[in-house]
DNA sequence: TCAAAAGTGTTGGGGGTACACCCATGC
DNA sequence: GCATGGGTGTACCCCCAACACTTTTGA
């Protein structure tokens, strides 16, 4: 009874994937989410989604929809949340939705989608009730990023490439959901030797940006060897 | 193209479950294996699986395999860890395995079934290649594990009620993979008040304990209160 | 009697936290 | 000029890591 070839498969489940997609714009944690225009959910907010087809490779349909959406495609952004189960129900049958998440810059945000899809991002502290279980799921995504954010430097991907203290403070302060002192959160940055002094100062243009605030990078590469040699970003 | 009505759902997917029941023996960390007995993968270890039915609810299985396999139920032991699609393909389509896993204490197997499925514990360090995509689902398990471990007290479920140090210490070390002195290991454990000081001392009976060490239990009650008032277990 | 594990305190250093003022910019 | 954020140094405390010896038990 425990052993798969003796039970038989049912094959009639479809599947979908939802993308949790979150943004930060210098002050509030953000989410990307689309409109209905359908019944039983016209008109309310819902993460984008597509099915799959019988043969996708899981992560398919979440990459397809990344890439519509942004100016490039890496799939190192998205990682697979959950399969949740608790779905609406099709009428011709039971459908679970694979969830997957991205942090992604707002820069790299095609606008020119957004007006297709009547998409929008939608602070955290805003979010409605949405269609299907996708409240359940965002959820799930907020989580995850709280537990991500202390271990990996995962906030970087998403600030810009270039960002001042003032932005990355907030953001962890958003994410957190605490705060800090300035100079002990710089302090604290500074020994971790990720971050690249760009030796220049913001024009104050960036959105959360300071006017006059030094500019830096998150050295990417140096984080790569640095946790092959066990480094654990830790907050 | 991104809203879910707008495509038509492939009603033509199965799932089922693998459940990856970690134990501890007082030396290693263990993954509960059977064996098959059918083609494609005959005399393969693998681990307990079972399909799901269209409507079941997707933690069902793991549930009921847990039921059949323990001496008690109790639902919060079991995580999803994630679905995986890198599937064997089932002659009649496409089937996706939804992983769980859950730490136990081995002292709560029943070896009643253990033989009627020809189930074994195969420690960490001793697994071969399992059928289907297992291998890669075990070292899910694994990091998993090792996450869990460091943010909360986890590692309690692996061991018998009433536990010596000596044990505790050692499942640490060997879920870490690495050592630590036994001095500050007792400060550290004793720091977080915990542990229940029974007040009795081993008989050398149970595996990995050595006679005349004190016993302790996890305060559990306390960890739950403590929990909510924002503690964090941290390894 | 020998090996293996239990049990026990102290010290030094590093990291975290608390804390206040001046400067630059935009409105 | 007023409000907002940028930028800077010090002191204390706690926690962590390093470190050795004696006792008990089982083989």
């Amino acid at each position: 009874m425990l052993q798969f070839p003796q039970e038989e498969p049912d094959f009639q489940v479809a599947l979908s994937t939802s993308l949790v997609l979150i943004g930060f714009d210098g002050v509030d944690l953000q989410v990307l989410l689309a409109r209905s225009t359908r019944a039983p959910f016209e008109g309310a907010l819902f993460l984008p989604s597509r099915y799959l087809n019988r043969d996708d490779e899981l992560m398919l349909s979440a990459r397809r929809m990344f890439e519509q959406l942004f100016s490039y495609d890496d799939p190192s952004m998205i990682e697979q949340l959950q399969a949740f189960g608790k779905v609406f129900r099709h009428p011709g049958g039971r459908v679970v939705n694979i969830a997957h998440y991205a942090l992604v810059s707002k820069d790299d945000f095609q606008a020119s989608q957004w007006d297709q899809h009547d998409m929008q991002w939608v602070p955290y502290s805003k979010i409605p009730d949405l269609a299907f279980d996708h409240n359940e799921i965002v959820q799930y995504a907020k989580e995850r990023l709280k537990r991500r954010v202390k271990r990996r430097p995962v906030g970087f991907r998403l600030l810009p490439e270039e960002f001042t203290l003032g932005q990355l403070q907030t953001l962890y302060e958003t994410t957190l959901g605490k705060t800090f002192d300035k100079r002990n959160f710089r302090k604290k940055l500074f020994k971790t030797t990720l971050l690249i002094d760009l030796e220049k100062n913001a024009d104050g243009k960036g959105s959360g940006q300071h006017k006059g605030s030094q500019l830096f990078s998150f050295n990417k590469d140096k984080y790569e060897k640095m946790k092959l040699e066990g480094y654990d970003f830790l907050f």
